[in-house]
DNA sequence: CTGTATCCGCTGCGATACTG
DNA sequence: CAGTATCGCAGCGGATACAG
């Protein structure tokens, strides 16, 4: 049953801050960057080449809020030239284990939601 | 733009449809009101209540675009006043089903995170 | 190599008012 | 009740230039 008092789960008392941490989540690079380094410790450089389209800026934002987070580390080593290398935490891997079934359902739903977009235009297109 | 086809799984070839839907889920409201519709169908006004927070302006954006993509179902009894009800699709219960596991660990994660970002914050403000 | 700083266009989104 | 239309601002994010 559901009254109208009812509230969603999200959104209900102490569901405040899982808000914010799925807030992390709607980040459109937060998830690539970690998916990214789920494969391994990643430098700068690297992490640019691998999250293919992210900006530099966007690369540094979104490092720099993982890290603020403590779901990725970030390791100096003082040489020359500096090298800087993040990794997964234990807490960043888990959110990869989370987000994981997410992102099969996003490949093997492609197609579908390709089709149902399609049809949905075309029809959207014939009443127009 | 992205001719590179790279080692991310995410952003790999044939991945790029993939992103595309993970892109879907990168909106904020849009995980919500699945969330919301999980727990059974819903109208207008009531998801409105349901989802704390939206606007009507955002939820009919999404809902238009959950439609469009085949994850919601939208449907029109012609009474007076006139009743609009949405349900999950079956892809959209898949999403459900998928998105759960994330769910969880935000509430699960919440608190390290909080605590994780007050110690950046504080660490952050002694060096400033 | 690994960032930081600035400018700035684009769009997301809320507020408001109106329709069927 | 269930939307649509319009305006206006704030902030995301790209491009560029500079620094350690």
């Amino acid at each position: 049953m559901r009254a109208n008092s009812e509230i969603d789960p999200i959104c209900g008392p102490g569901g405040t801050r899982a808000r914010e941490v799925l807030d992390l989540v709607s980040d459109k690079w937060s998830l690539y960057v970690v998916a990214a380094l789920g494969q391994g410790p990643l430098r700068f450089s690297q992490a640019r080449r691998v999250v293919v389209g992210i900006s530099q800026r966007m690369l540094t934002v979104t490092l720099r809020r993982l890290v603020r987070d403590g779901l990725i580390s970030r390791t100096v080593t003082p040489t020359v030239p500096p090298q800087v290398t993040y990794a997964l935490t234990e807490t960043g891997h888990s959110l990869r284990l989370a987000v994981q079934p997410l992102i099969e359902w996003a490949f093997t739903t492609a197609d579908d939601i390709a089709v149902a977009r399609a049809a949905y235009d075309a029809q959207a297109e014939g009443q127009a």
